[in-house]
DNA sequence: TGTTTCAGTTTGGTATGACAAAAACGCAGA
DNA sequence: TCTGCGTTTTTGTCATACCAAACTGAAACA
């Protein structure tokens, strides 16, 4: 064990344990999809009680290094932009919780998907219009249920995400959803509002077919403008 | 104690402390700034052990709920965007390992900062574009200074994050730079590239003041494309 | 009256030991 | 080779104990 053990008394020995695991996880010390070694044989390597291994691995499996099904050993988890996702999951809830917290948030998509409908604009390649097509036509063929006109309304935004061949973005898109979501889909769904977006997303469609990216921004733009009036007049956030 | 508590042999008593804090800590029945209650008096009033208790604590500070320092009750943390950026730090430190990650990263902030320079070039006010000014003008002074061009330069960019008045885009930059910059600061500092960060500063600068979007994501697109390559010649990943 | 000091009390950090139940393992049998 | 089954590990949890640091309040002091 050539790591260096720091024993302060302001010091945690939990601490030293994490900060020494995510080095090891990191380098490699410790294989992705391999299990941590026993708890019994951690604390005799290390010199420390089963009390100081267990708040370590805990706090280990809190930020996402390694996930930690009870009763089974925790497993190295395989680096992926969803973890990383996933361990702002409850502070993202918190924030969602303060005065203006789902405004920021919400403001923050509608700057992200104008970038990327003038990216789509531009670089869309045949197979990302297709399936935008698609997610049109299915978005169509769900007006008469509110239910799930979401799901499809979901997967057409989700084509912009695609685009551009970075694996961040779709995750990205992921959290927006599941973040905002409870305070999108206790709206009132009347079959008008579907009308009023499927003709939005064929805006936006129509401007990426022509290659106006300014076109596409302004008509994204005014659709999430208009989501956003939705949400608001719905909660009223003062 | 109106929370269910839950005790199914397939879960972990810690996890339901986890989730019943955080229902508090949001529902504000655990107040921000204040300590939690005692590991002993939690104990008695939920009916589990010590070292159920201190993993439930150790998780909530892992995922920057509560702010633990040793020794210390810890107190429900103040609800902010940089404890979601610190929650995912050590996740994304370890996509910053993985092939590509540093890249698909700084793609993500080309774009993001693109979308920053038009929104800049429409709506940037006084006092934002003499902020700019200023760190331009700081730019400069600091040509011959390596170490404090790149105080500078991160501080233009800076700029550009706090143009929207959204709290979460300073953040997002803090992150940035946190993250990139040990990918980013040992790249070797000839002042010959300062000019030529100097000169692209200028030209984003100009763009804004002349209220021409297209030209100013030009010329940004065009100064981190050129950072990107430094960046992947110093490292040459695959 | 405001401040400092100090002893007693609380509280977090750690270690140890114990036990039930689930998971992992190995071996015999089909 | 695959399948069951009993044995061994290993995790989840509890109880207890001790130390040292943080806290508290009262006494001493300026």
């Amino acid at each position: 064990m050539t790591d260096e053990w720091i024993r302060d008394v302001r010091t945690r020995a939990a601490d030293n344990l994490v900060s020494i695991f995510e080095r090891q996880i990191i380098d490699g010390t410790l294989a992705v999809g391999k299990p941590l070694p026993p708890e019994r044989e951690i604390m005799q390597s290390f010199g420390v009680s089963r009390t100081v291994v267990r708040e370590a691995v805990r706090a280990l499996a809190a930020k996402g290094l390694v996930e930690a099904r009870p009763r089974y050993r925790p497993v190295v988890r395989t680096p992926g932009y969803d973890a990383a996702i996933e361990a702002v999951g409850s502070v993202v809830n918190r924030l969602l919780t303060v005065p203006g917290g789902v405004r920021n948030l919400f403001e923050l998509r509608i700057m992200m998907e104008a970038a990327l409908v003038r990216d789509a604009a531009l670089h869309a390649g045949k197979d990302h219009v297709a399936r935008m097509k698609q997610a049109l036509a299915d978005n169509e063929a769900a007006l008469g249920d509110s239910e799930r006109f979401f799901e499809t309304d979901v997967a057409f935004h989700r084509v912009l995400y695609e685009v551009p061949d970075n694996p961040v973005l779709p995750q990205i898109h992921k959290a927006y959803t599941d973040w905002l979501s409870s305070h999108w889909t206790r709206m009132p769904r009347d079959p008008e509002r579907n009308h009023v977006n499927y003709r939005a997303h064929g805006r936006i469609f129509e401007s990426i077919l022509f290659r106006d990216p300014d076109a596409a921004e302004r008509a994204l733009r005014d659709h999430l403008d208009d989501a956003w009036d939705q949400v608001r007049l719905t909660f009223e956030e003062p």
